[in-house]
DNA sequence: AGATGAACATGATGTTCATCA
DNA sequence: TGATGAACATCATGTTCATCT
């Protein structure tokens, strides 16, 4: 019982590729997670990838739990008065090594598919 | 009720990517389910990835409900006895074309990191 | 031990429901 | 309607068990 299982190391998950977008957005710019959520359906839409609300939210909580990110309950900006949440660091150090985490994972899949390309598709 | 969900249109899955890999090395050469799995564990090493036998016999059991391939049951090549199972083509036709589809996952899929990687390691 | 396969268990992800402004 | 979140449902994948050589 209680066994924790192993993955099997093929591609990156979801959840850790919408943290990281999630961790480089509150580096930039002061976000609440619908309108992340909007970015990036926008952005992915060429790509066919268009990512589902509850999804978004789970990473997001993730990362709280991770102690990277703390919520920020605020009057949404500009002329309306509904209340959404920002986010901002906890631990930013924590957050950049995550970030270079992700970036092994992203190269080793990057790795993964061009090696199937050649081998598949030579 | 069998409402069927449809996927974000993140990374392609194993499954299929198995499938892709068990299509090409049937058009190389005789190859038996386990030999397969040891081959693909050798050369997917230096990636980190390890698939596991269920997943590759699964993928394999699909190619045939898709039509694609059919098993022979043979004695192993070489000196034992041992009763193994090979695969050959039922619809080469279909193979080709389920390969093309796998090719434009495998480009979407490449896409979608490298512009990860883009955007949060500029 | 090598090989195939099914059953089972859990993890990842998608859909629906609830709530509030 | 936009926004957040939890509950729920299902799919993808991993582990274990059964069987045979």
């Amino acid at each position: 019982m209680t066994e924790k299982r192993k993955p099997s190391g093929f591609l990156l998950k979801q959840r850790a590729f919408l943290k990281l977008y999630l961790i480089t957005m509150t580096e930039k710019k002061r976000l609440y997670g619908f309108k992340i959520l909007d970015e990036l359906r926008e952005e992915f839409r060429p790509y066919g990838y268009r990512p589902n609300h509850s999804e978004l939210y789970k990473a997001l909580h993730d990362l709280i739990k991770d102690g990277i990110l703390k919520q920020i309950k605020r009057k949404k900006e500009g002329a309306e008065f509904q209340e959404v949440v920002y986010y901002q660091f906890v631990d930013y150090e924590k957050a950049k090594q995550y970030k270079r985490q992700l970036k092994a994972e992203l190269d080793r899949s990057k790795a993964i598919i061009e090696k199937a390309i050649r081998d598949n598709f030579a």
